[in-house]
DNA sequence: ATTTTTGTTAACTATTTAGTTAAACTTTTG
DNA sequence: CAAAAGTTTAACTAAATAGTTAACAAAAAT
């Protein structure tokens, strides 16, 4: 299997792994050391610390995600398409990341500056485009007078728990992890339909 | 103030304010010791060790708000009427514990083994009752014919989502805590009004 | 070819932190 | 009141773990 990745490389890989299962006090520098098949001293060697790594990891992490969101939001297809897609890529997207939102969410107590400063890098001028279009909706008679932020909050969040809760629900559910990935594929049409039909006059 | 609290509540409540915002690993003795105002033997002298200490503060919590869900889930109202009470209630707790979502959905990550047994004895055994109310209704021809498990899910991860988020939320919505309290308030009906309005036929 | 730079390691140090101990102080009880 | 039991502390130990160092190896530059 591809060996030929660099070392920088695989101490991300390894990094990204172990921060996302155990968070940032949880990991060990050795762990991961182990993880990648070096010394530790190389962890220090590519980035000084283990805040820096941290870091590294995180933002990479972050730039993983945000392409895609800000593809979806800024195209200019119809709302309701965008919906659709938002919640097929999304969903899927992140079911093949899923440590990724509850590390966020994590440390998003620990460490609010840092999330929210990448967010609105990220995302922030985006918003503004979605909004006009929400308004544009509106006032063709295609939508209910809605508040946006209370829509895109039901539309991630509803695509974003059975993720994050993925170890309980599947518990409760009783589902092996071929049953859960149906579950999960099975509310993309679901979350939509809920969405827009929550919207649409 | 209140000064004539137990020494066990103090560390009770220290280590609560420590655990559920830097987690198990990331909290320490030291810490919770000062924010009880004792010295750190005495924690150790009251709970044996770290994780004894945790579990304890970890079951305090999670019983504090089972019962709030239980007794909705086997009350004898109205399926409509549950759900509006479920979002008012639930959203009022858990904005008053807001770090405690967080704190589940982490250590869900590093523990899955506890939380599961933990939710599973504390509700478990109501969830058939619920499910028996749902199959009832849909009989009745009051709501569509629709899966228990997704209505449940889309209930709470809209109830939960923004409490989890908040402070990212804060920031994106530019709202102060006032504006974000009232803010909650308003999905209180919002959230209700959505998932009663996708199960009505 | 040989110097220089970059990459890598084993062994170490410094620091942090959970947990212990022994003594003192306080409250309860015979 | 005196002994016993329970509570609290300061000072300690042991272990874990982030970070350093010095030496060695490989690759690149001269």
């Amino acid at each position: 299997m591809g060996e030929d990745k660099t070392t920088e490389q695989k101490i991300l890989d390894a990094a990204s792994e172990v921060f996302q299962t155990k968070g940032l006090y949880g990991a060990r520098m050795q762990e991961i050391a182990d993880k990648a098949g070096i010394n530790k001293a190389l962890l220090h060697y590519y980035y000084r610390s283990k805040e820096k790594l941290f870091e590294t990891v995180f933002r990479t992490a972050v730039s993983f995600m945000a392409p895609k969101i800000r593809a979806i939001i800024s195209s200019d297809e119809h709302l309701f398409d965008k919906i659709r897609r938002f919640t097929d890529e999304y969903i899927t997207f992140l079911s093949h990341h899923s440590y990724l939102p509850a590390f966020v969410i994590n440390e998003l107590n620990k460490n609010p500056k840092l999330i929210q400063e990448i967010f609105m890098r990220e995302v922030g001028d985006n918003i503004q485009k979605l909004k006009a279009q929400v308004q544009q909706a509106i006032d063709k008679g295609e939508i209910k007078p809605v508040a946006m932020e209370h829509v895109a909050i039901n539309l991630i969040s509803t695509s974003l728990f059975p993720i994050v809760t993925k170890p309980l629900l599947k518990t409760i559910l009783d589902k092996d992890e071929k049953q859960y990935q149906q579950f999960l594929e099975d509310r993309k049409k679901l979350v939509a339909d809920l969405i827009i039909d929550s919207i649409k006059v």
